[in-house]
DNA sequence: ATTATCTATAGATCTATAGATAATGC
DNA sequence: ATTATCTATAGATCTATAGATAATGC
């Protein structure tokens, strides 16, 4: 182990805290490559490790992927806050679903990854399914709360929140930032123009303005939700869903 | 090569037609298990064949994928009638989503899990990427129809299009047919009770409510875009997107 | 000659483990 | 004794090709 003495304190962080190092370095590589098509060899070798020596400190490769899933609990959190909070479901609706959208495009893997790889090991990810499941119940208390109130139409909130959630994802997947993902040229869908943020508000509303009985009322409740982001710069490491 | 001479042309059909034969049971395995899990001596095994023998057939995995991809054009057939067709763009978007839904969610393959080999490849699956781009032209286009005859609420016309087609594959991956897909227990996540039809129907009619200047005329778009669902059987093999 | 199949195998990966080795700290 | 690393390798897969083999059809 190395001894430097550095008055960095990120410095200091990558020279000893060589767990949290390892999965920085995966997160950047997943989401470059995906998950699958990142190997061993390849963190370990970014670490500057052999390839054996990962597993050291991870048992086994899943093991990376829940330790970044678990560092990021943001959406889970602001959901409870929104369950909890008094006001118009719409706004606090809208407000999950902003800053939810905003996590899962600036997180390390792509969503849909995870969830094939946690639908084929269910105990493994069992904490990952725990925290899906809260994230779309809350979402469907939510909705349930807009309706009992006559802010959203009458629905099925369960199918309703099943749905945004799946929307979510899918806008997810084109828009995330992901450093290099398409090296040889663009990627044949990715919108190139539009910031992470502006996405997650203009699909935010647009998910809303589904449900919302008058939907002349948006700008109101857009206007209620204000503005989260000065608060939450997106942690780039979303889990919690 | 056998030559009983059967009177039923389906099995004719099961055993001449070896290339038909072997897309259809990849199809069946695809769906199952999901294409990069699917060996090719799976393929071939249940179909009766030596691993090697289907090379003779495909001289690559990535071709048995286009083959099953080129089978199905419906969605994209229907968005060029959509387009060529009069009246309402409301009604035409409505019935474009509820139809390419459908299809999505019978697919045998995860539109997600082709798109990451589709990035990966994008030479290979260069037929793949110009049917995707034109489906979303042709979404694009209906909306801005909807916009300019004043049905629709003034917004990027591009935007809303990539954001309606990412909705879709979101929701495609949780409720698409899958023959065995969980195979212990419950998928953590799908929703049991809705039949496809009804996802299809109520998702196309949540994402127009989002664009709709007055949401109060769904019910008459509805009305209007009527009930295709007699004559077009979801044919399973989706693709042209 | 053509069609369709098979056996055998090259060649490339990738995960994970066993066991040696060196440095640190008590 | 503990911590952290390395070398070497087992073990499992998977795609794709080479070349032999058999049957069909002209």
């Amino acid at each position: 182990m190395r001894t430097d003495q550095r008055g960095d304190a990120d410095v200091v962080r990558s020279e000893f805290d060589r767990r949290g190092d390892i999965l920085v370095v995966a997160a950047r590589l997943f989401a470059e490559r995906g998950y699958l098509n990142t190997t061993m060899t390849e963190i370990a070798r970014t670490c500057g490790l052999g390839q054996s020596s990962l597993y050291y400190w991870f048992r086994q490769k899943e093991d990376i992927l829940l330790g970044l899933l678990a560092l990021n609990r943001v959406s889970l959190d602001f959901a409870r806050q929104m369950v909890a909070a008094p006001g118009s479901p719409a706004v606090r609706l809208l407000r999950l679903l902003r800053l939810d959208v905003g996590e899962l495009c600036s997180a390390a893997v792509d969503i849909c990854e995870v969830e094939v790889l946690a639908e084929a090991q269910p105990e493994v990810f069992a904490e990952f399914w725990a925290d899906t499941a809260e994230l779309h119940r809350h979402m469907a208390t939510l909705i349930s709360e807009g309706i009992a109130c006559g802010e959203f139409i009458d629905c099925d909130p369960e199918f309703a929140a099943l749905n945004i959630c799946a929307a979510e994802e899918g806008v997810q997947r084109r828009y995330r930032n992901s450093a290099a993902h398409s090296p040889g040229g663009a990627s044949p869908f990715r919108h190139p123009t539009y910031s992470r943020e502006h996405i997650a508000e203009e699909l935010a509303a647009m998910l809303v303005r589904g449900l919302l009985r008058d939907p002349s009322t948006l700008p109101t409740v857009r206007a209620q939700a204000g503005d989260d982001h000065a608060g939450y710069p997106a942690s780039g490491l979303t889990a919690g869903r």
